[in-house]
DNA sequence: ATTAGCACTAACCCTCAATGAGTGCTAATT
DNA sequence: AATTAGCACTCATTGAGGGTTAGTGCTAAT
């Protein structure tokens, strides 16, 4: 039998073991070559561009082991190897979090919207663009999710006999409109009232309070013989139901197409269907909302078979008082995670950054 | 000389003749079979699908004429031929508009947003949306301005010292909010006394009336002697100043990549430049505001070099009161015009009658 | 444990010839 | 006079053959 490039001989369980220190090396470079060239890499070339003096016959060797051990596939004989998503995995593992950047993209991600007085929409959109161009690869950000941020104001506007628009303003700075219906109509004053009312009761609480707190009044029996009380109530119940799904911003999907290691139609196509659907990605900034720092979500890793391809570099951002959303890239498995993740997590310190000062509080 | 298909010899002034009816026939099908088939004509193929019986000879001495007049071009000696710009518009304006169109399609369009209480952009993001998906091509859509709809109420919220939260609603039903810096601090209670009084003096008044008369009261010395006066005009200048250059939503521009016209990447590369600038595209669409019924912008007829590929079919949508904006589609010149130009016809008259439903009238 | 050497593979590239769809022109036919 | 058949010619596309190159795995020597 071979010997393998682990510490241990033992032969069940040397999947779960680590590479001694060469094969890393080895393994390390093989990524880093392959992430510049988008080429298979072989064991000659490896050989000459390896640090360390290697013939290429034992990189050979040690590719053939990484090869068993599931780092690196062989498209066919007689090809050089290109690494799984298993090999990205544990690149992206040992690099220092996160890595260094340089100053001049530091200055470019910084120059994003320090124009006072911009919209926190306006704000994302112009961060998601800028980074778009600056990746050059498709750019995500959710818009803050209406039900953690808290109160600033709410205005019920009449707008027919049975129409009241309500604009709901919250601390993040972010302004929702929506419609609700109403058996009964109300005078401009009354609603004034009521919002009036609603605005007092309510300021500063978070959304998803506001409705626990609709819910008890409900139920509560001093509600019933107060008209003003019972009306407000009512209206707000409708005002502050689950408003909006939570959005999601798109940029550069059109960068992902001239990228050189995306060559092959049928994952474009499958890509564009993801991006399509939303739901998918929404998922995973939802779910890299819940932990601190970068997320890095490498080709199988991802549930939906459409983005199995690309890997998601996600970060992220908030106010001075909750997480607020999640800003990220989608690009091919083979992107150059040191640089992406980066920007990644720069743009999203500068993003919170930016919305914090923009904030109501 | 070699007589040409006209009906006229004169040498000098043929380019402006009209062709004999053969010759038309031929430019017809040729232009269809080019749409079907992306691929450039031949003799021989077109004297099988044309109607009448017609040499491949004779064919070639017509498309000989056709090509010298401007019509087709042969991309080299020994391909078929091509039709240019002016074959496609000979073409559309041969076209009885709007052309007819399948109940299928038309039950397909008028699914979108008949859910009650959406609001305008939500409208039309998910007509847009539904355009591409139907077309297979890019489509755009520019939101309504803001200076031609007429206000139905104003909102000022205080969201710091010097920050102030406004808020309009116009009567067709768009939501549109900015931030305004004050030197000094008002409480609430003053931008709600503020907001009463505009309200009043401007409700139903079209924004570009209600700049002019702030215009007017800012030189009237009456203005200086009444506080609340004075300060609600101040505030009204900055709040109904400008806002918004008007916005456009795009969907579907994966579209524009894997359709089969477009396999130069070149052109692909410019098209997404086009996008990104906004600008162009966004003054085509005003130009068709200004004008009844579908329009129809071919290749070189676009003033940007970006679009000189590719053809825009737009047209205008209103509600009772004025026209709002227009929607339209992007795609090769060699689209299919019969069916997009029914499409986008169809789709803009049910734009309008939804958004009338949704106004505030 | 490492490396040199060797046989073998498969992609890539170049050339060349055959094919086929197309043209323009001229002469024959209607 | 208009149409068509015939013919020579052009040029993109295809496929076969051959050389080149980058790669592999294996074995034996260091």
């Amino acid at each position: 039998m071979v010997k393998k490039v682990i510490d241990n001989g033992k032969k069940g369980v040397r999947y779960n073991l680590v590479l001694n220190e060469r094969a890393q090396l080895v393994l390390h470079s093989i990524i880093e070559n392959y992430i510049q060239s988008a080429e298979p890499i072989g064991s000659r070339t490896l050989s000459k561009t390896i640090g360390i003096t290697l013939s290429p016959a034992t990189i050979r060797n040690i590719m053939s082991d990484l090869a068993e051990l599931g780092y690196l596939i062989q498209n066919h004989t007689s090809a050089g190897r290109v690494p799984t998503d298993k090999a990205y995995r544990f690149y992206v593992n040992s690099l220092a979090t996160p890595p260094s950047i340089s100053e001049q993209i530091k200055e470019k991600i910084s120059q994003v919207s320090n124009e006072q007085g911009s919209q926190v929409e306006a704000i994302l959109a112009e961060t998601v663009r800028m980074l778009a161009e600056l990746t050059k690869f498709a750019c995500v950000v959710s818009t803050p999710k209406a039900s953690v941020s808290r109160l600033q104001r709410i205005e019920l506007i009449k707008i027919s006999e049975d129409r009241i628009l309500v604009i709901l303003v919250t601390k993040a700075g972010v302004v929702r409109d929506k419609i609700i219906f109403t058996n009964e109509s109300h005078t401009q004053e009354f609603l004034n009232s009521v919002a009036e009312f609603l605005n007092d009761k309510f300021k500063d609480h978070s959304m998803q309070e506001i409705r626990k707190e609709i819910h008890q009044s409900m139920v509560d029996d001093r509600t019933r013989y107060h008209d003003l009380l019972a009306h407000a109530i009512r209206l707000g119940k409708k005002a502050f139901e689950l408003n909006q799904p939570g959005e999601m911003l798109i940029d550069g999907q059109m960068n992902l197409l001239l990228d050189s290691h995306f060559h092959e139609q049928s994952s474009v196509r499958s890509l564009i269907d993801a991006f399509e659907q939303k739901s998918a990605i929404m998922k995973i900034l939802d779910d890299s909302m819940k932990h601190k720092g970068v997320h890095i979500f490498i080709g199988i890793e991802n549930d939906l078979k459409q983005l199995q391809d690309c890997s998601l570099i996600t970060a992220s951002y908030r106010n001075n008082q909750n997480v607020l959303g999640s800003i990220g890239v989608v690009g091919p498995t083979s992107m150059d995670y040191k640089r992406i993740i980066s920007m990644v997590d720069y743009t999203a310190k500068i993003l919170s950054k930016t919305i914090t000062e923009q904030s109501y509080d």
